[in-house]
This record gives structure tokens, sequence and C-alpha cells, in this order.
DNA sequence: TTTATAAACATACATAATGTATGTAACATG
DNA sequence: CATGTTACATACATTATGTATGTTTATAAA
């Protein structure tokens, strides 16, 4: 009887690529392979079908792995997804520096880098990541540390600059909350909707307060 | 042997009051009473705890029925979420409808509507389900109609009597924008953060706009 | 080279949760 | 009061998570 035997629940697309013929790796060189396979399923499945939907024993088939090499690298589904999630925010860091190191005036740090930060959270699949499933994963505080340690810092000081006579907890508070404004703006354009029309709201937004 | 009886894994408030002494109920009454149990019951666990980390048999134990209820009424874990989200976002658009009714300015209809939004969704467990659980459990599309449908329109009223010539796309954008600046204002005074601060900033956020 | 050890990974297991199927009790209606 | 329907409970199948244990691979000392 040939009827029912084992399938593939589902057709997935296993990147297995067999230990490459020079098979002999260093620890740390086989650390951080499965660690890459594991973030970029992880990160795919994510992005896909979001955390709580996303089932570790199809994650690892995808990543060419077992759930032993998972539960080795991180200590459990929320870890590996902080893990995801960090690796996120550092490309955003990146991005930001990358675009605003060699300025030095305040207030065009604080557009140019806005603008970066913009740019780098609409690359697919980080407001999933960054702003849907983070915020109930990890919490908001440690969430918003994530894309606020470097994101917000621009935006700080041109508000510093600009908007004179602020304590530095109206500061922070401000900082804050017209940070919450670009995120929204990143979500809403990243579901679909008029960018040019958000990025004007955002831009009339800063302009009223620094001026 | 009277080793390793079955006790409640933890103590748990069962609410059981049994079937009072008028035991006779009307169908429509029954489903009523159940399911408030039921959405009362959510409510504090999701609050407490979160959606993910909250188990469907603890819940209907302390809600006093079994999940044979719980799924009679709602299809799944997600759908009894909605429901108490649902609930949750009819509150506060009950809250902002009664401090607004009688109010024709719309400049003042906004601060007004604003300010009693920002207080009812600084109502205990209200920020961490409409803002952080249900962005990943509904999606942010879905979340966001809860609290915007009466929520913003104060404030989009607003903003289109006090800034001229906005595009229709524009004046969504930017109410959208300004509405999320609210959200995270009430965010972080939820997590014990100055409540004046963030007052003010959003003040100052609507009198730059509107000026 | 051999051998000890520790890291990397796989397999096996225990627990618990979700959702469905089925059974029973309460209510409604002719 | 007999029958159908709604409300709810019990039982079951599936699947996921996390841990414990086993095996392989790399490192390093003998």
């Amino acid at each position: 009887m040939f009827i029912n035997v084992a399938i593939p629940k589902d057709l997935i697309k296993v990147s297995k690529s067999k230990p490459e013929t020079g098979s002999r790796r260093s620890q740390a060189e086989r650390r951080e392979l499965t660690q890459q396979r594991l973030l970029d399923a992880a990160r795919e499945m994510f992005v896909e079908r979001g955390f709580a939907r996303t089932g570790l024993p199809e994650l690892v088939l995808k990543a060419g792995l077992t759930r032993g090499a998972l539960y080795h690298h991180y200590r459990n589904k929320e870890d590996l997804f902080r893990a995801v999630a960090q690796r996120e925010a550092e490309a955003i860091s990146d991005s930001i520096n990358a675009a605003t190191d060699s300025i030095s005036d305040p207030t065009e740090a604080m557009t140019v880098g806005t603008d970066a930060y913009f740019d780098a959270m609409l690359a697919p699949g980080r407001v999933k990541i960054l702003l849907s499933d983070a915020p109930s994963v990890m919490g908001h505080t440690e969430a918003l540390k994530l894309t606020q340690s470097q994101g917000s810092l621009a935006l700080r000081q041109g508000l510093k600059r600009s908007v004179a006579s602020l304590s530095e907890a109206e500061l922070q508070a401000l900082t804050d909350v017209v940070s919450a404004a670009f995120d929204r703006a990143a979500l809403k354009i990243s579901e679909g909707e008029d960018r040019k029309a958000y990025t004007q709201a955002i831009f009339r937004l800063i302009q009223k307060l620094i001026s």
C-alpha cells in the first residue's frame, strides 16, 4: 500500500547545500554560518506569517537544521525573534550613520537623518518586524530602544537646537512623540498608502515645530 | 497513595457563583452572561500576561466555564481577543462622544476630543490591549480602525479647519501621523513617564500645527 | 597521532496548548 | 410534552514548545 506515505506537509525550499567540499570549518565559522541560516529563515517567516503563526519545526526545516541547533544558539522562540529584530535595527542604524556621519549642522543632520531613517525602515519586512511584532513579543519599552537608540538622536538634536526653551523632559517627550509620527508614516507607506502624502505630513510637522 | 493528586496548578480565583436560585434564564441572557464572563476573564489575562502567554485552559477556568463554551461563542483565541479589543474601543468611543457631543466649534471639539481620547486610553490595560497586542494579533490596519474610527474624527475636523489648503490625502496623512503621536504619549504615560511632559509635547505639536 | 574535552548539533521525550468532533443539558416552540 | 435548537461540556487528534540525552565535529594537550 503506497497510500499516505509521509509527504512533506508543505513544499518548502530547503537551503541544504550540503557541507561544501572543504567541509572542515572552525567552530566560529560553523557558529556564524548556522546562526545566519537560522536568522535568515526566521526573518523570512516572521515577516510572512508573524511571530505567533511561525512554527519552529518548519523554520528549522527551512534553515536546513533541526530544533536542536536552534535551542543551542537561542534560549527560545522569543530570544530568536530578539536576535532578528536586533539585526534589523542595526541595519537601520548603519544606514542612518552612513547618511549623517559627515554632517555637522544639527538641523541638516535632522532632516537628512530622519529621511534616512524613513528609507531604512521601509525596507521590506522591517515595519512588520519592528513595528508590529516587536512591541508584543519583547514589550514596547525594549522594542522602542531598538529603533530609537540611534534613530531619533538626530531628531532630538535638531529639535533641541530649533525649539528653544525646552526642559530635558519636554525635549525627550517631543522627540518621542514626533518619532512616533515617523513610525506611523513608515507603517502606512509600507501598507500601500500614498508615500508623498505622508512624507509631506511629516515634513509639515517638522517645519512647523522648528519654525 | 495520596501523593500527586491533581492540584490546581495555580491558585486561581474562580468566579463560579453557581446558577443563582432563579436558575432559569433565557437563551439571550445566558449568552450575554457567559460572553461577559469570558470577555472579563480574557481582558484580565490579556492585560496581565499578554495575548501570547495567555492560555485558554486557565482562562476558561477563571471564567468558571470550559473551552467548549469559549469555542461556541468565539471561533478561536484570536477572535476572542478581537471581541475584547472591540469592547475596549467602544468604551473609548463612548467617552469621546460624551465629551464632545455638545461642542460645535471644530477647534474646540478637537482639543476637548483629543483630551478625552487621551484620558480614555489611559484607563488601566487599554494601552496594553490596543497598542501593544492588537497590532500583532489583528494586524495594524484592523487595530487602527478600532481607535481611529471615532477617535481621530475630531482631530481631523480640527486640522481641516485650522490648516488650510490641504488635499484630502494630506489631511488624512496629517491626522494619522498626529494621532500616532497621541498614542505614543498615552503609551509612555501608561508606562510611568511624566504625564505633564508628554501632554505638553502634544499640546505644543497641535498649537504649532493650527497656528 | 592519540586522546581528552568541550562545543555544535541531532534525536527523543515530556508537557501543554489549540482546535474539532461528539455528547449532554437547557431552553424554545409547535 | 415532543421535537428541534441553542448552549455548553467532554473527549480526542494534532502540533508546538522546551528539555534531556545522545552523537558528531573541532580543539588542544599528551
